[in-house]
DNA sequence: CGGTAACATGTTATCCGTAACATTCAAGCG
DNA sequence: CGCTTGAATGTTACGGATAACATGTTACCG
């Protein structure tokens, strides 16, 4: 910047004002800044601005995996309205676990970001205590956190869930199983499970069946491999197979095919999410729409009027519906 | 940090050691200090790092899509090698676009990376200029394009297409159709159409037809629109759809089955790229493997050679081979 | 006991923009 | 003509960590 100063025989601090908005430099020597920079190779610094006003410019984002349709939806919808708001995603995998969550926000607060945004609402307490102890803005989505950090933006996985069961029961379903991961990895995952349990408990269907398809993530090769190896004869003591995810039961949905089982006239397939999967499938699979994108939409606005300092509601629900497919 | 070192009584540079692996530090004192910041909730600072030494700590990496599983596997083979290596990856997506791809560098840059990831080989000459304007390390991955700007891991996605034509010709399909984006949007999409239409010459087959899915990406739902708005008479002309992806060959796969099609009877079906859907589908899908997470994993590799001084190959080819499923 | 190596710590200057305040100059006005 | 005003630009002093160099202290040697 001081070359560029120099070169066209001004201060740099016209120099730094001509690459922002300030209106009070001439347009002349704007111009002529600008040239001169461009004819240097300057490129502006965002570091060196970053310490000297400690503003990053960066939101970090914490994800449990961006190999999740759902999730890289999400982000997309957080990027595309924030595109051109100046500010940068700097984005982190918690591969599920809090203890990565934990390790992944002590090494995004070194950035010094002014926003955090992470999925769920389950934290390791020094999560929160660093958290806390910084001012730092928090959104929560993709849960309704009963503490919430910050603000949050979300839906109640158990409810979403339940609408899933009382499809089934209202369609003659009885002898639901939950195909799902391991306790205690994916906190909705979890969360998804005790809302379809609850459920069932409500409607007076027999309690529901558990079937581990290993720990999270769980996807499409696991819903299939877990299915096919419990043979066709276990399957078929269920009229239905409630999944966490629409890839588990798009995996279910090719397993039972090979075993032989008719969907949904043996048994009847449900999977949640809404992934494209779900859309295009023959059968289509029946799913809850929990707008993914529409999540990182809100989060976006959210982030935008917090940066305006406007007032920001601490809770936003998102709307989530039954999709109805050919598979139940 | 000047806290920090007035409250265990020593000056700040003892602080600043004692967060590093400097040796010359006592091991008491470094106690003293570790357990003295963590009272006061000190938070050590990358961007004054950062801006002191001139190494921002970080890796951009433009993807086209983070919506895309392989390129997310990618992602993630390029995340779990370089975890604890104390560098940070700055993600962005350019959308398929080569002007997004130049506006996204530029901001990159202002990062100050240490190193440029990029995918394909395919850049605005500004983008060039601006890289060749810093002595920055790049690495091209997903292609080995012909005038690479640094580094580069990949594979050529023409000779990886022809390999499905060459299978198909030798199972006896002649006419085939080739399923992808509408010309010049995505690079790779367009050397894998050219690919298979330089192979079916050599091969003596008759010229492949083009069936445009629409602009890129295409996905699962547009290869299915595409194929059941074509009708079965339309499609029955072919005897084989050779797919630019695995999920556009499932989508059409899901099509041809609702048009009463039988796959691979009827017409065979193939993708690219060993998505997990093309494993799992039934019937499996015929791709090609072209380990995209392997190409993570390599450039991991490249990156660590690079930042250790060492000499780093400047063309990585990784393998790709057939994976014959049902479908053909 | 003087000398020196090894260790532990301190001092100083600096990385590059920019907030806050200061200055210059011309125009406009009574 | 003196005064005010506004536009355009300049000056100064940081922000937090650290490289390079300087200093102090202990241990051990012949």
């Amino acid at each position: 910047m001081r070359d560029v100063a120099e070169a066209v025989g001004v201060s740099p601090m016209t120099v730094s004002r001509a690459f922002k908005d300030d209106k009070s430099v001439n347009q002349e020597t704007r111009l002529r800044i600008q040239s001169e920079a461009k004819r240097l190779g300057y490129v502006y610094d965002s570091t060196a601005t970053a310490f000297r006003t400690q503003k990053s410019g960066f939101v970090a984002v914490t994800l449990p995996s961006i190999n999740n349709a759902n999730f890289a939806d999400t982000y997309r919808g957080l990027t595309t309205k924030m595109d051109g708001g100046g500010v940068q995603l700097l984005l982190g995998a918690t591969n599920y676990r809090v203890e990565k969550e934990e390790e992944l926000v002590r090494q995004l607060l070194t950035r010094n970001p002014e926003a955090l945004v992470m999925t769920g609402g389950h934290h390791t307490k020094a999560t929160r205590d660093l958290i806390a102890a910084r001012g730092l803005s928090v959104i929560e989505m993709w849960d309704l956190p009963e503490k919430p950090l910050g603000h949050s933006v979300g839906f109640s996985n158990a409810d979403a869930m339940a609408l899933i069961v009382e499809h089934l029961a209202a369609t003659g379903r009885t002898k639901l199983a939950f195909v799902g991961a391991s306790k205690g990895a994916d906190s909705r995952g979890a969360e998804r499970r005790a809302g379809a349990v609850a459920a069932a408990e409500r409607l007076g269907l027999p309690p529901i069946e558990m079937i581990d398809a290993g720990p999270a993530p769980v996807s499409m090769r696991h819903g299939a491999a877990r299915i096919e190896a419990l043979g066709q004869g276990a399957v078929a003591q269920f009229d239905a197979l409630v999944c966490v995810s629409d890839p588990v039961a798009f995996g279910a949905l090719c397993a039972c095919r090979r075993l032989g089982l008719s969907v949904p006239e043996d048994i009847a397939i449900t999977g949640f999410g809404q992934f494209e999967v779900a859309l295009v499938s023959e059968p289509r699979i029946t799913t809850v729409d929990v707008g993914a994108r529409r999540i990182g939409e809100a989060v976006a606005d959210m982030l935008e009027a917090i940066f305006a300092g406007e007032a920001a509601p601490a809770r936003v629900e998102v709307d989530v519906r039954l999709v109805r497919g050919g598979t139940s």
